[in-house]
DNA sequence: CATTTCACCTGGTGGC
DNA sequence: TGCCACCAGGTGAAAT
């Protein structure tokens, strides 16, 4: 379901709503996925535990966790800096997973796997139907959090981009989904940017100009941050952490526009199959 | 090693 | 209406 904009929107309006709260009580459904800590596992780490921060990485959700806050001390907590993190609850998505604050007496929506009680009385719930998502519990050694394995599209400069596809003959399609090199990146916003740049889906990474590649970067980042600002796009059920839904979608110039005229020039998108994935591209505009 | 394919899941849609 | 094939915003393991 989610990219970097519709993660990035979530992040955000889980970090205003939780910020400060502590988890009182953590329950789990009783599935093998989505859970790459076992249940009992993050229940221990997370209860008692204050939210110190939630922030993206990629396409993770990364909430940060202390056994202190404002002076307060953890149940069992193990000492450390005041209010310095010593774990991370890591949320991944998926394809449809959803992560929302609630109050407790909220509906509870099918395939919720996840209730964070907080002291606020407010709810943190994770909803996926696919579980396809991941949630994670880390403990912090030696300083640095958690990392995404890839570059951030929205920081990372001309010079390191195109050096990150030198020598690649994979589809720059496939380069662009590819998270250990670019992470945040998936379906939607690569052939939206890939048509801002006017390149076809199928062209080899390695083999376009650093021109073309400078002018995929700069569009990627424009696409990027005009999704973030309309709080992502609702394609299916996608919805921020208040149950709200993102308005990109209607920016959309070729995502899911099979046969419908190009904006740009009225010939009909076409779509391919990259990767592995649904490609859509206007032939007249991208080359 | 780089690249491609497939399995992991449920639900919605459109054809018959 | 019912059944079924096909599709979906992702990713990691297995195969090539």
């Amino acid at each position: 379901m989610p990219e970097l904009p519709e993660v990035e929107t979530i992040a955000r309006g889980v970090d205003a709503r939780v910020r400060g709260d502590q988890i009182v009580e953590a329950w789990f459904s009783g599935f093998k996925q989505p859970f790459k800590t076992s249940p009992k596992v993050q229940a221990r780490g997370l209860e008692g535990s204050w939210i110190l921060g939630v922030r993206r990485v990629g396409k993770h959700i990364v909430c940060a966790l202390g056994s202190t806050y404002g002076g307060s001390k953890r149940n069992h907590g193990s000492g450390g800096a005041e209010d310095e993190p010593d774990r991370e609850w890591i949320v991944h998505l998926g394809m449809t997973g959803r992560l929302l604050v609630t109050t407790p007496d909220a509906e509870l929506a099918a395939h919720t796997h996840a209730r964070l009680r907080l002291k606020s009385g407010r709810e943190i719930r994770f909803v996926d139907p696919r579980r396809f998502g991941r949630l994670e519990l880390r403990e912090i050694r030696s300083g640095s959090g958690f990392e995404a394995a890839g570059q951030e599209p929205l920081t990372i400069g001309a010079e390191e981009f195109a050096l990150m596809f030198r020598g690649r003959r994979l589809a720059i399609k496939a380069a662009l989904l590819n998270q250990t090199l670019l992470s945040g990146v998936g379906n939607i916003y690569a052939d939206e940017s890939l048509f801002r740049a006017g390149i076809r889906p199928r062209r080899q990474a390695g083999r376009l100009t650093k021109a073309h590649l400078e002018r995929l970067r700069r569009e990627l980042v424009v696409v990027l941050e005009q999704a973030i600002r309309l709080g992502g796009s609702s394609v299916s059920d996608y919805v921020d952490a208040e149950g709200v839904r993102g308005f990109f979608q209607l920016e959309h110039c070729v995502y899911q526009r099979t046969g419908q005229p190009c904006l740009r020039c009225g010939t009909p998108i076409r779509k391919v199959i990259v990767g592995g994935r649904s490609s859509h591209y206007c032939p007249q505009c991208q080359n």
